[in-house]
RNA sequence: GCCCAAGUGGCGGAAUGGUAGACGCAGGGGAUUCAAAAUCCCCCGAUGGUAACAUCGUGAGAGUUCGAAUCUCUCCUUGGGCACCA
């Protein structure tokens, strides 16, 4: 018996799949297709062991789909544009595209090795300029349709820098590089029309069948759909342009609890009172220096300042609000401005509470009337309360019919409209940043902005670009900015804003079907190819990622990139999968207190506490997270493929946890994972060696196991459950290791379960084939189908409870009427005693599950 | 703060209304061996009991049900997202 060398025999295979070309998909109408997809990667620098996971995912489906008769597209490319490539060279010097295209060649690498069923004649990267000449050919068709506007925006703006920052280079308010304090700065910005399929994308989340739930659910509430009011206050002692305040609400049943009005900082009445009041552009100016984060701003703390001017209530013109500006009301949602109900709303019950503003409760819980003070009273919309003098009428009735009755007493009053209002804002493309997508417009003095031409296409990034000094180098380049106008022939200046890199993965799976293609897609390939069958991400891209592709689709349909099938929907399944975990290790500096952070590797474990291994120093142990650069809690797929193979990696991966939860990387369990891979080789080494003989009477169990297994490994794949198929391949292992059938049927069973095995393990079961003599590759072979006559089971054990509490078991045949089952479950000694002479209340039978006495 | 999840032995987890803890890891005992590694066999939620068995037990508390890890509500903790990280 040889051991089994993953080191030998992983390559062999490798080769021999390489050289028959089966992973190389060629579209064929005579074929069904399955189209799988795993997000494609940022081209960080190095793989870790989450990208190995979610690749092994898609793999496994792969695998598995054309071991049943799928014509099957794999395909693998790279998310090349953002920001970590500018930081490092900046960090360290060097050209964002050489440092990517190097992480790019270094993760294939290290991605080769692991024995994906990639097609890799469709690779790219999306900074190839053959891939983002064909997206700015998009752009302009989708600028040609409607699809894409400028508008001004607001940006985290940092003024020592000179540049936009992202929300996570703002650190409690400062800029992570300069340290200064962060401005809102008002920029022109490109923005695609997403807004205009809110009710689209809202309504067809219902036909995403095969989605997760929750991410549904994300999206839908992301959108935002809601029913509101939208009315004016009158305004009192206001400057002559705002004779009047429009807000929205989607609360105006709670009209008469109205305590004041609130206004964004970014409002314009707000804005013209900067002009007398010194404390009101005080105010103003520190609302600007809070991060455009809405994360940031919900957590901030409070704050308003009353602008002096009131309002008449449009109910009760002798009843007046103050008007405050307050610093959590946001200009883009709404009208940027509100009516507060403090009794209703926490948020503005703490405001009120702060600056003693009146709260007045617009009703009360039915048995509960006591006044809110500093808890809001905020029953579901469906829960009946009592209004106080409403005056619609009502006076027991839920929020939801009070809301309806409002809109209907505004509209029929004239003093409102009912509004349907979208949360989902329109998406903003543009980035003031060198390494993206240049958006191929130009500006013309005469012309002003003008497309470029579809045949000048693609306008490249230009090379000689330097990052050591402020801002976009792109706005500082000598001569790329200078253009000649596509529609005058006269000087012009080119865009200097690329896209975000959210629009590079919005449409790259479309551009799978036809890579090289000298369109953006190809349609007897799109038609052919689309749509990706089953798509592989993590749960963190569940809103923005998949609904920009999904408004994307729309947007290509529109403009006839995609006209023969409607590949509105992107993504027919989605199955989002949990991270890799690990715990981190962190010292402090003691140089400058700065925390250090160090690689699994370097560390060793003993009586629950980490030491570093080369000074023996203890380090600090903080709960498992993402596995992540910044933190180095990283463990290399090289290593583990040094030490154990691809195979066990693939294992391990799949083994431990269920796919859609997070696994914890450990090194025992892939030291398990391994032993379990060189325990199968040597037990088809041994079944080998077994004396040819002619069937025993243990065969039939045997082969009621395989099929058994057959059947739930199969359902286990089929349904994302690799933890449980692998668990059933263990169960299986242990009962053919210690089998006593016949040769022929041991030789049918371990080549079923080289078989089974093979969407996770694909080069020891090609071995395991090959050297139990098994026609070609097992690839190629079709899938193990079980034989129903082998499932059939003759007689069941049946649980036997009293009052819900397991007491006995009996064993029955099959098909045993109820009534035998009920006769047979009162005989038993426990239930007998637990009768103790009397008669049970009644006897449930569920049946071929379990009995139950109630007593 | 808002939206969405998850929480089960020492650990990863199984069971989606019907025997809680499959399978794996760690641990304990044994076989083999001159010895070790490797391998194989047995045990392994807690408490009480020699045992049979009994009681408790799925983050906390309540509820629905003949029966709840599973459904409902409230709370706690952890994770993901919050529109310029990808």
């Amino acid at each position: 018996m040889s051991r089994y060398s993953a080191a030998e025999i992983e390559p062999k295979w490798q080769k021999a799949w390489d050289d028959s070309g089966v992973f190389k998909a060629i579209r064929d109408e005579s074929r069904r297709k399955y189209y799988v997809l795993e997000m494609f990667p940022y081209p960080s620098g190095k793989l870790h062991i989450g990208h190995v996971r979610n690749y092994t995912m898609g793999d496994v489906i792969a695998r598995y789909k054309m071991s049943t008769g799928y014509n099957v597209l794999h395909p693998m490319g790279w998310d090349a544009f953002g920001m970590p490539a500018e930081n490092a060279a900046m960090a360290s010097g060097g050209h964002p595209k050489d440092w990517t295209y190097k992480n790019i060649d270094q993760m294939r690498g290290q991605m080769k090795p692991l024995g994906l069923s990639i097609d890799w004649s469709r690779e790219f990267a999306t900074c190839d300029p053959e891939y983002y000449g064909q997206q700015q050919a998009l752009f302009l068709d989708f600028l040609e349709e409607g699809l894409v506007y400028r508008k001004n925006a607001i940006v985290n703006w940092d003024p020592v820098d000179m540049t936009v920052l992202a929300n996570e280079q703002v650190e409690n308010g400062r800029g992570w590089r300069s340290g200064a304090l962060v401005e809102r700065r008002e920029l022109a910005q490109w923005f695609f029309k997403i807004s205009d399929f809110s009710e689209d994308l809202l309504s067809a989340i219902d036909k995403l069948d095969n989605w997760p739930a929750k991410v549904k659910l994300m999206q839908a509430n992301w959108i935002g759909k809601s029913r509101g009011l939208q009315f004016s206050f009158e305004t009192i002692d206001a400057p002559d342009e705002f004779k009047e305040i429009d807000v929205y609400t989607t609360r105006p049943d709670t009209l008469l609890g109205a305590s004041f009005i609130g206004i964004s900082a970014d409002h314009p009445l707000a804005r013209s009172l900067e002009v007398n009041s010194p404390e009101i552009t005080a105010f103003n100016q520190g609302c600007r220096q809070m991060s455009t984060s809405e994360a940031d701003m919900e957590k901030a703390e409070k704050n308003g300042i009353d602008t002096g001017i009131r309002v008449r209530h449009p109910l009760n013109p002798e009843w007046e609000l103050p008007v405050w500006i307050a610093n959590f009301i946001l200009m883009d949602y709404g009208t940027g401005a509100i009516f507060a109900c403090p009794a209703h709303d926490q948020r503005d019950l703490d405001f009120a509470n702060k600056y003693e503003l009146p709260v007045i409760d617009a009703f009360f819980s039915i048995d509960n009337e006591a006044p809110v003070s500093t808890k809001a009273f905020i029953p579901q919309k469906s829960e009946k309360v009592k209004w106080v003098n409403h005056f619609t009428g009502l006076d027991v009735a839920t929020g939801q019919e009070a809301i309806y009755a409002t809109i209907a007493h505004a509209e029929a009053h004239e003093w409102g409209k009912g509004v349907t209002n979208f949360r989902l804002r329109d998406w903003g493309l543009s980035r003031q940043r060198y390494w993206g997508c240049p958006i191929p417009v130009m500006h013309c003095p005469i012309c002003g902005i003008v497309p470029e031409k579809k045949k000048n296409l693609p306008v490249k990034l230009p090379n000689d670009v330097s990052f050591d000094l402020p801002g976009n180098p792109l706005d500082r380049h000598p001569n790329w900015r200078n253009c000649t106008c596509a529609l005058c022939g006269g000087a012009a200046l080119r865009e200097t804003d690329t896209m975000d890199t959210f629009v590079d993965s919005s449409w790259y799976f479309a551009r799978f079907t036809a890579p090289r293609a000298e369109t953006p897609t190809e349609q007897k390939d799109i038609n052919y190819w689309m749509n990706v069958d089953q798509y592989i991400g993590g749960v963190e891209h569940a809103i923005l990622h998949l609904l920009y592709s999904r408004f994307f689709c729309r947007g290509m349909q529109k403009t006839g990139h995609a006209t023969e099938k409607n590949i509105s929907e992107p993504f027919n399944a989605l199955f989002t999968q949990g991270m890799v975990t690990h715990a981190i290790y962190k010292t402090t500096s003691e140089e400058d207190g700065r925390a250090l952070y160090h690689y699994p590797e370097d560390v060793k474990l003993k009586d629950g506490k980490a030491f570093l291994k080369n000074s023996g120093n203890e380090v600090n142990i903080e709960p498992s997270a993402k596995m992540s650069k910044s933190k180095n809690n990283v463990v290399d797929p090289e290593m583990i493929i040094a030490q154990y193979g691809a195979d066990t990696a693939r294992w391990f991966v799949l083994s431990d946890s269920p796919p859609e939860r997070d696994v914890e990387w450990t090194a025992s369990g892939a030291e398990a994972a391994h032993k379990h891979i060189a325990r199968v080789w040597s037990i088809c080494c041994k079944i080998k060696e077994l004396p040819e003989n002619t069937g025993s009477e243990n065969d039939l169990e045997l082969m009621q196991e395989m099929h058994r297994t057959i059947r739930d490994v199969t359902l286990g794949i089929e349904s994302f459950g690799f933890n449980a198929a692998i668990a059933r391949l263990y169960a299986f292992t242990n009962k053919l290791s210690k089998s006593k059938a016949s040769k022929l049927s041991q030789r049918n069973a371990v080549m079923t379960l080289a078989q089974l095995m093979s969407p996770m393990t694909p080069h020891l079961a090609e071995e395991i084939w090959s050297h139990q003599g098994g026609q070609g590759l097992i690839i190629n072979a079709p899938w193990p189908v079980e034989d129903e006559s082998m499932l059939v089971q003759t007689s069941i054990i049946l649980p036997i409870q009293v009052n819900g509490k397991r007491r006995s078991e009996i064993n029955v045949p099959k098909d045993l009427p109820n009534i035998d089952i009920e006769r047979l479950a009162l005989s038993q000694e426990a239930v007998r005693r637990s009768l103790d002479g009397n008669k049970p209340k009644k006897v449930i039978v569920v049946p071929g599950r379990i009995v139950n006495v109630v007593i």
